[in-house]
Parts: structure tokens; C-alpha cells; sequence
DNA sequence: TCCTATTTGTACGTATGTATA
DNA sequence: ATATACATACGTACAAATAGG
């Protein structure tokens, strides 16, 4: 099951190993996992070193354990974080998975509304840019993106070569962003949004509208996003913001 | 139109008499006010006057002010903070508003989720509170709230005398409290809390999940809140937290 | 209410490989 | 090349919480 001086820890392949297992619903949320001892037997190792590799899963959310009871999966859904430091792929990473982003479409446009957000003048040059954000192969979200154009010229094609805004953002100069502020409704989804999502019309999403800045604070990237309402839970915390 | 010498500035009186007639639609959402030249000769005061009303209107994101061309009315959703310092009447009263918060149901459970939420044994008794919010007699949200019953004996009490969850807490010796995180998700409504909420049961709500805690982090309230999903709006605001 | 089996949490100890100074 | 520090893995024992009788 587990394979000896691959330079991976061993604790490290059943943590992978179990999350793969969670996420194909082998265990189901709300399931129990076998014991520690179960598991140690079924991996042929010391029962610390699946404690190390559960407790991993417990830290990403994964989990829940409760001493004297057992380990169960907890929901499902994506657990989306919203803070200061709100990154598509890194919380992804963290709950185990592998995400991708995709452009569908971009262009440039004039929105005076939009321009407003990012301080720019109501004719100022916008780059749009479409995304699809894929977990596993699923899609998890599709957020329209608006940037400045006149800054961002290679930003289309810096996100198709590194599929990854921070990576685009990089390349022009900006190391690191904050998300400044965001703001969340319910609603139903437009046809396109809801085909898109490969969801039926009736399931609500979550609209996520926010705005992304430098680190001083100057808006960079005003983007309305779109989630599976049931699929995705947006957490907020106030603790380690 | 305005009352003189009653104690209330006459600013404050054309801030409250245009924040009702955008809450009544009689300027509907991204509709145009009239411009603080008409404003003041309706009102028959200076254009000063006018202007440091509609001043506190943009500064709680009523209205948008657009220097050359006119002032312009936001989103008529309730904008609905998420940070450390989440208030319900404190939100409303911003915006203009006047609240109400009704007990619904009041009952002593048990509960092993929602104890290991606020830190207490699974068999620990717990208060349940179902509270109605109301923000200009129409309903907001419906929570359903969880306590220590042994640490808030005299909780509903409180509550119902005061109307007010800050009140009941600090009759307790909770002088202060604040959100550690919040948990959104987008559904539909169960038949109840679609009656509750007024509202058809194929429109989607914003389901958040809470937990408030004391100054020091320890738990003190679990909170499951659904809101009207398209007459509210999270406000998660990362500059001020 | 008490007892017991199950299960997780903690604390020792030992050994080995790997990176660093 | 050597010494030191650290991460990894295994072993054992007992404490603490839970569930069921």
C-alpha cells in the first residue's frame, strides 16, 4: 500500500491515499473512518504514523476527530476561505485537491461602473477575461475578471501559459494582492452561468463580488464569481485575518 | 417638511426622509436622485444642508455620488457586515433602518455538533433560540441560536425584554463579543423558513453559520442564520477587521 | 450509577536517514 | 569528513473521553 524510500513520507502517502478516498465518496461526509488501529493494520504501519497523516486531514477541515468516538468526513462541500489572502488554487492544494483554470473568453471593454471599483476614469480600457475554475474535473466556479487593460497588456495570455492569476500577476510586477473586500448573495443562475456549472437552473449559487488590490490597498482586480451554492461553503474568519 | 428645533438636526431629518423613499422605491436601485440644487429647494434649505445628508446616505452605501454627474441610488439589498464586529441592529441603524428582533421558539436541548462548536461536553444542555429580525417591519433573517444553558439561565428573558442579543449577553457580564467565523453556503429554504421569510420557496437563501465568542476567542454563540438571498448582501470587508 | 470495552490523546523511548554547519 | 540538528518511523504504556450494558 505504501511505498518505502520514494523520498515521499510515508504518513504523507496514506494522508493522500485517505483524501483521494474521501473524495471519491468511499468515505461519504459524515462517514466514519476505521480506527487508527484499523488503519495502521490495513497500511502495515505504527498507528502514530497514521495519526500524523489524520491529523493533516483534520488541519485542511477534511476531517473531524473526536477523541474516544472516532474520525468522521465532514462535509463535502468545498470549503472556500475569504480573507486577506483568498487564493483559488492554494485552497484547493490545502483540502487535497488539484484545480485548473480556464479561460472561456476575454475582450476589452468600457464599464463605468466597473472602472469606478478599480479607480479608474469611466473610459478607461477594461480587460475582461472569463474564467472556469475546475476542482478534480468539476467545475467550482465561473467568475468574470475586469482589470486594467493599459497596465495588465499580457494578462490573457500570461493566465493561459500559467493557468493561475497569481502567476499572471507576477509577471507583471505584482508579487503579492489582497482581497480588499467581497460581498456575497444567493440567487439563481443565468442559463449560460448554470450550463457552465453543469447544474440544473433551480440550485442557487453563490455570487461573490470582490475586489483584489496591492498590497497598499490600490485595487487591482474587480471579478464577480460564481459558485455551486451547495457545493461550496465560503468561510470567514476573523481569527488568523 | 423639516422640523425645526425638535433636537434632531435638520440634516440627520433629510438623511432619514430620502433613505425612506429609496427603501420604498420611490427611487428604485441605480435610479438618479435630483440633483442637491432641486433636493435643497425642495426641503427649503441650503444646498449645504442637502449635501451633508446625502454625505452620510454614500458614506453607508445607500447612494453613490458621481462629482459631474449627479447622485445615483445603490443596490436596494441590506448590506450585511461580516467581520469581528457583527451587529444586527448596529447594521441596520447605519443604513437607515429600524430593527426588530422577535423570539419565535425558545427550548433546552442536547446537541453533540453544536456542543463541540462552543466548546462543551456532548451532553452539556443547551438553549436554543429561534429568532425572527425584521428591518422595516419586513422579515430579514430567521437564526436559529445555541448557548451554554447553564452559563445564560435568564437568556430568553433578556431577550425578549430587550430585543437585543448584545443586551441579553451584557446582562450576563458579556460587555463584548466578537464573530469568529462565518460559514455561507446558498440554498433553497425549508417550507418554514420560507414562510417565515415571506418569500417563494424556489428563491435561494444565504445560509450562514457562526460562532460568537468572547473578547478572548472562548465560544459563547452558535448561530445558524438564513437570509433572503436577494435582499441581503455579506459585506466581508478585509481593511477593517 | 457504575463498570467495561473501544477509541483517541499524550508521553516516554529507540533507531535511522537527511540536511546543515 | 565530522558533528549537530531535525524529520521520520516504530514501539510501548497509560490517560481521558465515549458508548453500551
Amino acid at each position: 500500500m505504501v511505498e518505502r524510500d520514494t523520498g515521499v513520507a510515508v504518513w504523507r502517502q496514506i494522508g493522500e491515499s485517505l483524501a483521494e478516498d474521501i473524495r471519491a465518496r468511499r468515505y461519504p461526509p459524515g462517514s466514519q473512518l476505521p480506527t487508527e488501529m484499523a488503519l495502521a493494520t490495513q497500511y502495515a504501519v505504527n498507528r502514530h504514523t497514521v495519526r500524523r497523516a489524520i491529523g493533516e486531514l483534520a488541519q485542511h477541515g477534511l476531517i473531524r476527530i473526536e477523541r474516544g468516538r472516532g474520525t468522521f468526513v465532514e462535509s463535502g462541500a468545498l470549503r472556500y476561505a475569504i480573507g486577506k489572502r483568498t487564493r483559488f488554487t492554494e485552497t484547493l492544494r490545502q483540502q487535497g485537491m488539484q484545480g485548473q483554470t480556464t479561460v472561456i473568453a476575454s475582450a476589452v471593454i468600457t464599464d463605468a461602473t466597473i472602472s469606478r471599483h478599480l479607480g479608474l476614469s469611466r473610459q478607461a480600457k477594461l480587460l475582461f477575461v472569463r474564467m472556469c475554475r475546475q476542482a478534480e474535473k468539476h467545475p467550482v466556479s465561473v467568475s468574470d475578471n475586469y482589470f486594467d487593460a493599459r497596465r495588465f497588456p499580457e494578462f490573457v495570455e500570461a493566465l493561459q501559459e500559467t493557468a493561475s492569476v497569481s502567476a499572471a500577476f507576477a509577471l507583471h510586477g505584482i508579487d503579492d494582492y489582497i482581497r480588499i473586500w467581497s460581498r456575497i448573495t444567493a440567487r439563481l443562475p443565468e442559463a449560460d452561468i448554470a450550463r457552465l456549472l453543469e447544474q440544473p437552473k433551480v440550485r442557487p449559487i453563490l455570487q461573490v463580488e470582490a475586489l483584489n488590490g496591492d498590497m497598499a490597498g490600490a485595487p487591482l482586480q474587480y471579478a464577480i464569481g460564481r459558485f455551486a451554492g451547495d457545493g461550496v461553503e465560503l468561510m470567514v474568519n476573523n481569527e488568523d485575518v
